[in-house]
DNA sequence: GAACCTCTGTACGCTAGCGCACGTAATGAG
DNA sequence: CTCATTACGTGCGCTAGCGTACAGAGGTTC
């Protein structure tokens, strides 16, 4: 495919046959999105969705207290506002950008047209949410069962499978709100992966020097929903 | 409504538009779940899809070693197989029936047409997923943040909305089992709750003695969802 | 260069829940 | 009635992770 000035390093996108992505294209804008940014907020209904080029973002279910933690992370596989054409028009998790880089925006009642024009388009936007559900669903057993190290690693890789070299830019801080843990739990985790010479770590620049070695400590759940979004999100779509 | 043999339990059915539903209701068999029965297994594609009655399903996320937890469970207010009209075919979820009872099963084919007709079914169904994807989030939550204590009230209360009246037919082995926990750990959760005169247990019978005792006491992860649901299933559907 | 802030390392007591094991009471089968 | 089974109660040592606190090292600001 090949379009004028068409970033096509969003897989969702990319799945589409080339004539519905010609008719979205004009409607796609490039944005910048910075650490930190809310893209959604509790509650608040979305006008726009975003379909991450280089960018990370976590959803993040928030308690009463404030306390929150990931339930999910969305990259260039992905899109950011599946309330949207689900019908809810808001949703009770935050959206908040993991790791800046570049997005699509695009206007949200476009979405919806497209949509509900029930073409392939549609049967990408479901598989991509059920691939969805299985993340959430892995998260909540992953909190369960596995152990901050375990967890920590299927985080990075989570990452790293998203972001174009091996370099997160992303402080222990962070980490730990993502995890819902401590920081110092955090900084023990890294601490061990440091040694064991599977990643450096400097003030808030992590390098990943050893994937495999990070592949053979990462509980199953990273490669259970890995597997299940290559699986969903494989063209064809057969109906 | 007053349709013929149509038992109206099912909060999702009774959605639909009389005419929908008089289209669906040939077609809708009615079966009784035993306990413990296997509706949906791990990567295999389901024939049937089911709206329980007075039945609770539980959804289950199973780790290679065998053991698994609870992700959300399924009542009288939803559906079981949403990867049928996902698209994704298959799931890879176990939903096994955690309180026997009465259910409607329909042709997974049959639903796929109703389905992509694009109707108000559609848009019912998609709205009870999304619900249902909160659940699974808010159960990641709450795996992380809150004690078994809280679990195990929040898990009384889904079952208790879920059912005709206040006897909750389970064993101690099989809500540890739901909850991912040792058998001992609900002994002595479900101890307290027995002390403060708020449950009375009798093998393998619980009777719920005081409900607003148990509200109390829940974690708002129950709360939470449970308004969500009512949210995203009040009627009447806005596109 | 000095003051300040951010990020990371480390330590310590504490608790929830685990794994395991054993005892006991209720129930059902023969 | 007897016996096996199922369900529940209890105890004990153990560990991961928590809450908290403090110190040092790397940047930044003025």
């Amino acid at each position: 495919m090949s379009l004028p000035q068409y970033d096509s390093r969003n897989r969702l996108l990319t799945l589409l046959p080339e004539e519905d992505l010609e008719r979205l294209l004009p409607h796609l804008e490039r944005v910048t999105l910075p650490l930190g940014k809310s893209l959604c907020e509790s509650g608040v209904e979305m006008d726009h969705v975003y379909f991450p080029l280089d960018a990370i973002v976590s959803l993040l279910c928030v308690l009463e207290n404030g306390t929150s933690a990931e339930i999910a992370v969305v990259g260039n596989e992905g899109i950011v506002g599946v309330s949207l054409f689900m019908g809810g028009r808001t949703t009770l998790s935050r959206a908040i950008v993991q790791s800046a880089g570049e997005a699509y925006r695009l206007d949200g009642q476009r979405l919806k047209n497209e949509f509900y024009q029930a073409g392939e388009m549609q049967q990408h936007l479901l598989h991509y949410t059920q691939a969805l559900m299985t993340q959430l669903s892995q998260t909540a057993i992953c909190n369960r069962y596995h152990t901050l190290d375990q967890q920590l690693c299927r985080w990075l890789l989570l990452c790293l499978d998203r972001l174009p070299d091996t370099n997160l830019a992303m402080t222990q801080n962070l980490i730990a709100d993502m995890l819902g843990v401590r920081r110092s739990g955090v900084t023990q985790a890294a601490g061990k992966l440091q040694q064991a010479g599977l990643i450096a770590y400097h003030r808030g620049q992590i390098t990943v020097l050893d994937r495999p070695g990070l592949e053979e400590r990462v509980c199953e759940c990273y490669k259970v929903v890995k597997d299940e979004y290559d699986r969903l999100m494989a063209r064809p779509v057969v109906m």
